[in-house]
DNA sequence: TTGCATGCAAATTTTTTGCAGCCAG
DNA sequence: CTGGCTGCAAAAAATTTGCATGCAA
């Protein structure tokens, strides 16, 4: 029973050799990390989540470009000074963050697709959309109070 | 006549002195570099346009975090790894990148307004919104037909 | 005159690169 | 085996900071 399951190794797995990459145990961890997180995170974050199995930060940072440009991940915006990464779930949520505390929740059905065709078809320069960000910033209800 | 006429430096010291800054000559040459421009720019851009009238890096930095969180300049990401920034246009428009080519358009009237009252709305956790990103990537037509 | 702004220089932070050796396929 | 990956070390790029001086109000 037990190995007949497909276990997420299996998945990640596949998702990499789909992709044309290697099933490094580097990335794989790496890709476990992102899933379990729950919300974009940084290169430093990564490796401290990784403690003493975190690869090489070169290592790291090679991993996101590349895994980013095979649209396995999605960048992330959060107007700090450094980038941020997630898994691209195909449910393609959002961000929204409080700038004051930081505090951030997820949202998503929010018709941004639609909005996208229309600018689309408005726009006869550009033929295609490949990836698109949107993220709102403001203040969450306890930091609105004070 | 002519000295009754509110000129671009008179614009800029008022936006400046509303803001709470003192109306120095760096940051009126910056935000003229800006609106000018007409899109995004670097760091780096800034300075080749200032070219020898160009501050220290050190106070375009400065000043470009400041006049970001008065809410003067908005923060644009390209996705490359260092910040661009333009002037606080109240017509909220966008940008379309080329991935490929760097081509870039702008798009207005995209609705994303509506799309962040519902958002807001259904977000009880969160009470206002101060800032958005909306970004869009793909091909332009050009680099598509190849 | 007074304190916010700037220049300068140095430090930090973030990201990239070259190259030799390693490991998944 | 073998070419893509990784670690290591070094460099490059991007951004910040401390402090003395300068200039707008």
């Amino acid at each position: 029973m037990k190995n007949l399951r497909i276990t997420e190794q299996d998945r990640f797995r596949a998702l990499l050799r789909g992709a044309g990459f290697k099933a490094t145990t580097a990335r794989i961890r790496l890709l476990r990390i992102l899933e379990r997180a729950h919300e974009p995170l940084s290169v430093e974050k990564i490796t401290k989540r990784l403690g003493s199995l975190a690869p090489d930060m070169a290592t790291i940072y090679r991993s996101l470009r590349n895994l980013h440009a095979a649209g396995i991940l999605r960048h992330v915006d959060f107007q700090h000074r450094h980038a941020h990464y997630e898994l691209n779930d195909p449910k393609d949520h959002h961000h929204f963050t409080c700038t004051n505390c930081g505090k951030m929740v997820n949202f998503e059905n929010c018709d941004v697709t639609k909005l996208i065709s229309r600018v689309l078809r408005r726009t006869p320069s550009f033929s295609k959309v490949t990836e698109h960000s949107l993220e709102l910033f403001g203040l969450c209800a306890q930091c609105a109070k004070k």
